[in-house]
DNA sequence: TGTAGCATGTAAGCCGTTACATGATTGA
DNA sequence: TCAATCATGTAACGGCTTACATGCTACA
């Protein structure tokens, strides 16, 4: 079963922000993602968070747990021991991809010779403010993780993206410089 | 006809492309998008260049020109004065989306903990590696249009590109000399 | 009392990929 | 002559998003 790309990678990513060890309601789970998941792979939809539990039910990756206690019908989800075999033979047995970047600032920029240079730098300024934030959240995140036993790893992803918006930000930089006029 | 979200992203990407004036075949367009967009946007499938051509050419945006003087059924576009004008105007009056990052080499990072610290340091030699190549192919491009009138975008994008890569390479091999053991 | 947050899902639809189908030209 | 390249498309399908639908709890 767990050959022939059985499952998509958000799959196994979300399966994967499981393994660490907590039992979560999709609401929860979607929570996680926004704070991880969404610096460097994606932030899935909600719906798409309960489809893929369901999915990874189906699988035996995960067991459920309804739990009515508070009065609302939640159902909470925890990692099987399938579902640990399943990751780590992914990850032992298959290639991660190169990555993809869909980089719609540098896009434009490609196309800079259509509009006035003035343009071109105020996209860049913006660009740069919104790195700003979006490294701000992620320094959260890390302040959050770092020192904590058992995210050892994931603070290693959290500086590798706010290294990654510093050189973003230093380079859109350099060019908005480098801009006639 | 033009607000509203008329076309997808990859539609005004290939469509720029277009507008570095040179009349391309569907083929040939498949081709500049791999020395181009795949750095930073997307490599489309042969079939998705062909339909979205399709549909550039449905919206009035490029020309198209039966060319069998060579003995095989070619069709060369071309974009239109209202194509240009479209892209003019996306690129006016619409923000950039925030880039997204598809990052499988940080999402197995992540999951560090449920391998041996061994197979993350070869997993990130292995990404040095291809991120070696990726930027010698990047450089060849850079190489090409450097210099060339009309370039000088292109060039910044792809000196972006590399100064990208460059940092990338930085950070992986920080983060493989961290690992334990 | 009403709004924000918690909670779970279904349906429709687009983007994009892979697989399939076809055929001509160039050069080893 | 055979493979690589040039050349164009259709069909099926999966992933993911948006819109829609429902209902409860906490709190101002």
């Amino acid at each position: 079963m767990s050959q022939e790309r059985a499952l998509p990678t958000t799959s196994y990513a979300l399966l994967g922000l499981l393994s660490f060890g907590r039992e979560l309601s999709g609401y929860e789970l979607k929570q996680f993602s926004d704070s991880t998941l969404r610096f460097y792979w994606v932030a899935p939809a909600m719906s798409q968070v309960y489809s893929e539990l369901a999915r990874l039910h189906r699988h035996g990756l995960v067991t459920v747990r309804e739990d009515d206690s508070d009065g609302r019908r939640t159902k909470r989800y925890r990692i099987s021991d399938a579902g640990m075999a399943e990751l780590r033979e992914w990850l032992a047995t298959s290639e991660p991809e190169f990555p993809v970047l869909k980089h719609p600032v540098a896009l434009r920029l490609l196309l800079g010779h259509l509009v006035e240079p003035d343009t071109v730098r105020k996209m860049l300024e913006g660009y740069v403010e919104r790195l700003e934030r979006q490294r701000a959240d992620l320094q959260e995140v890390l302040d959050r993780i770092e020192d904590a036993p058992g995210y050892t790893y994931p603070a290693h992803v959290a500086r590798w993206g706010l290294s990654y918006y510093d050189d973003e930000r230093r380079t859109a930089e350099e060019i908005a410089d480098r801009l006639p006029e």
